[in-house]
RNA sequence: GCCGAAAUAGCGCAAUAGGUAGAGCAACUGACUUGUAAUCAGUAGGUUGUGGGUUCGAUUCCUACUUUCGGCACCA
């Protein structure tokens, strides 16, 4: 039998465990081995192989490896776990991006986070009895007869084929079923961590029970667990929610409401900054601006079919006189309204309406988080009416402005995301089968034409149509839409649109539906994240700090480098208090004020700026102009 | 919405085995008049998230509610 190893091949006499191949070469490599890579399969140490084939091994330092690691991190923690309280049944228990997770439900017992103690210091225990997962392969009726009595697993078991071929590990007295593979002995789990305690509904469905799950992660060396802890630890100090109410941007409060975000002056700024930003980039492109009410009548929504699909996720209607009104939630019905009141011909397509709007939305109390999900928020939308020759176009040119303004702000971590419909359920969403294909394809298509990286989802699409999303990933590790475009041939039908095409007659337009910065608020989240709240000059609410020396020297020059660069559009602060000059540097860098100027006698009598620039540690020295030159030159470059 | 945890001064925190709360920073007052990350001293600041209960007495124990946090579910 020959065994292709890396460059060479090896032969052997009948069948041979990868564990004995590895030792073949080395004790050493034997050791370091959590699994083996059987053309193109990962497989347990103890795997047989009996034919030829290409043999990877993976060692702990193979990206494949700690995925492994993870994932039998998991079954030691639910080992433990059954060890302590015994009377627990478990359901699924991954390997994750980030570590691990297990379900579970102890039977009369609640786990808190006080718990993991004794959680831990069991894993460590059996760690230390180096247990031997040890695969068995069994049929469905098999598996059914050792996993009975325990809910969880049986379901899992009996949604499977009925020929298929199951896999559990046992490892000393516990048993899992599992795909596997394992790492040779639960001795390789040393340097883990269990991190948080959570419900989770059975399954992903929230009609069913809720479970347990603990959050933990694992590692092989305790250098990268100490790393990974002190990364958390990062990501937090740069959670929006903090740096926000720190920096002074927005504010909630429990007598106006819950999801409901007010925009301090700092955050007004950047508001401000952003919206004309993004709106004259759409005047570039030919998008017209437009201001409609945060309240419709709720047949409105009737008609747009949101009021049937989103209606639970509305705030209830108001009854005034005989009719009812909602607060948007949307814009796009609005939109369709104003369309629909003139005539259109082909010539004016493609025809764009876009407005900064506020939207309302009832989102669950748990779904809220600072403003990257809050109940009122502000989108920069728009709604491109063409005709369906247009579409590879229309999508083609906002793809670009979304590439365009990432470019802008410097945003390289995003995926585009093929939002689908999903199959399977198919009376969530309008339309027929032929349209959903059709639309399906032309997206793909463009995308395609474009060049572009991107992931197909199932089930994401909108109810009217398939979409594109740009997906980014929060300091606190939720996936967020930031830009999404989707494609609409429902709402034209739903509102009856009509344009009238070359040969005079009418036509039905397509509606593209796109946003760009998206909610702006989650924007907003997303570059305070992003930047650490060292927001870039252009945003920065105040960008520049200027320090006299001496208050009595040096007050009235600072007050004339002050009212110059309000003369020139920036944003200046001069720090008038009688306090050490150590004091309030420290206080303008604690502040992230990208540029402070400190004035003393030099300044004043060569009519210069000493500047140091936020994150630098050299001071330099330039005539007025300069600096004010240097200034408007970065806010132009979006610096 | 569901499961769990938490809520103490403007901020980030400490404390009480049940005896009405402390220091730091910030604020205010005064002294100091300063060249690149915290000058010194003083003053004021709290119905310990809200309501109810147990108790001679509750910030502490119980309970309901509100909000926040971690997940799950949801996200037009």
């Amino acid at each position: 039998m020959k065994i292709k190893l890396m460059e060479n091949i090896k032969e052997f006499e009948g069948t041979i465990s990868l564990s004995d191949i590895a030792l073949s070469i080395s004790n050493s490599l034997k050791k370091r081995c959590v699994a083996g890579m059987v053309d193109g399969h990962l497989k347990d140490m103890d795997y047989i192989v009996d034919k030829d084939s290409d043999v990877r091994f993976i060692t702990n330092t193979d990206k494949e490896a700690i995925e492994i690691l993870n994932h039998s991190t998991a079954h030691l923690m639910a080992e433990s776990i059954k060890e302590l309280w015994g009377n627990v049944v478990f359901g699924v228990g991954p390997a994750i991006e980030e570590g691990f997770y297990y379900d579970f439900k102890i039977d009369g017992k609640m786990l808190t986070e006080d718990d993991f103690k004794a959680i831990e210091d069991k894993m460590n225990e059996i760690s230390r009895r180096a247990e031997h997962p040890l695969r068995k392969e069994m049929t469905k009726s098999e598996a059914l007869s050792i996993f009975n009595g325990d809910r969880l697993k049986t379901e899992i078991i009996n949604d499977l084929p009925d020929d298929e071929i199951i896999s559990a590990y046992t490892q000393g007295n516990y048993i899992d079923l599992c795909r596997g593979p394992h790492i040779p002995s639960t001795s390789f789990i040393k340097h883990f961590k269990l991190l948080s305690i959570a419900g989770a509904y059975w399954r992903g469905d929230s009609k069913r029970e809720m479970l347990q799950r603990i959050y933990g992660i694992s590692f092989f060396e305790e250098k990268d667990l100490k790393d990974y802890l002190v990364l958390l630890e990062e990501r937090k100090a740069r959670d929006h929610r903090k740096l926000g109410k720190q920096m002074g941007i927005f504010m909630f409060d429990d007598l106006v409401g819950r999801g409901l975000p007010m925009w301090l002056p700092n955050g007004f700024i950047v508001r401000r900054l952003l919206s004309d930003y993004i709106m004259d980039k759409e005047i570039a492109l030919g998008y017209q601006h437009v201001l409609t009410p945060s309240l419709g009548n709720v047949e409105l929504y009737k008609t747009s079919g949101h009021w049937a699909h989103y209606k639970d996720d509305m705030f209830p209607k108001m009854d005034v006189d005989d009719e009812s009104y909602v607060l948007r939630p949307m814009n796009c019905p609005h939109h369709m309204v104003m369309y629909k009141s003139q005539l259109h011909s082909y010539k004016e397509f493609p025809l764009k309406i876009a407005e900064i709007a506020a939207d309302f939305r009832y989102e669950a109390s748990g779904a809220l988080t600072g403003i990257e999900r809050t109940r009122a928020f502000y989108q920069n939308d728009s709604h491109i009416f063409a005709m369906e020759s247009q579409i590879g176009d229309v999508f083609k040119e906002v793809v670009e402005l979304i590439l365009d303004v990432y470019n802008d702000f410097g945003l390289k971590d995003y995926r585009m995301r093929l939002s689908l419909r999903d199959p399977n359920d198919t009376k969530k969403y309008f339309g027929n089968d032929e349209l959903w294909e059709r639309s399906e394809n032309e997206l793909r298509q463009v995308l395609n034409d474009l060049n572009i990286d991107y992931y197909e989802a199932l089930g994401e699409a909108a109810f009217y149509g398939p979409k594109l999303d740009v997906q980014v990933r929060s300091a606190i590790g939720h996936d967020v839409t930031l830009s999404t475009i989707q494609l609409d041939y429902q709402l034209p039908e739903r509102f009856e649109l009509t344009y009238i095409d070359e040969k005079g007659e009418k036509a039905r337009p397509v509606v593209i539906h796109r946003a760009i910065l998206g909610s702006l608020d989650r924007f907003v989240a997303f570059l305070l994240e992003e930047t650490k709240g060292v927001l870039p000059l252009w945003l920065a609410p105040t960008q520049v700090k200027v320090i006299p020396v001496n208050l009595g020297l040096h007050k009235e020059y600072s007050d004339s480098i002050y009212q110059l660069l309000k003369k020139n559009n920036l944003r200046p602060q001069v720090d008038y208090r009688d306090e050490k000059l150590g004091y309030k540097i420290r206080e303008a860098q604690t502040q992230k004020i990208p540029y402070q100027l400190v004035i003393g006698d030099n300044e004043v009598q060569n009519n210069t700026v000493t500047y140091r620039k936020y994150g630098e540690k050299d001071q330099v020295t330039v005539t007025k102009e300069e600096f004010v030159e240097l200034l408007k030159k970065q806010v132009e470059e979006r610096k």
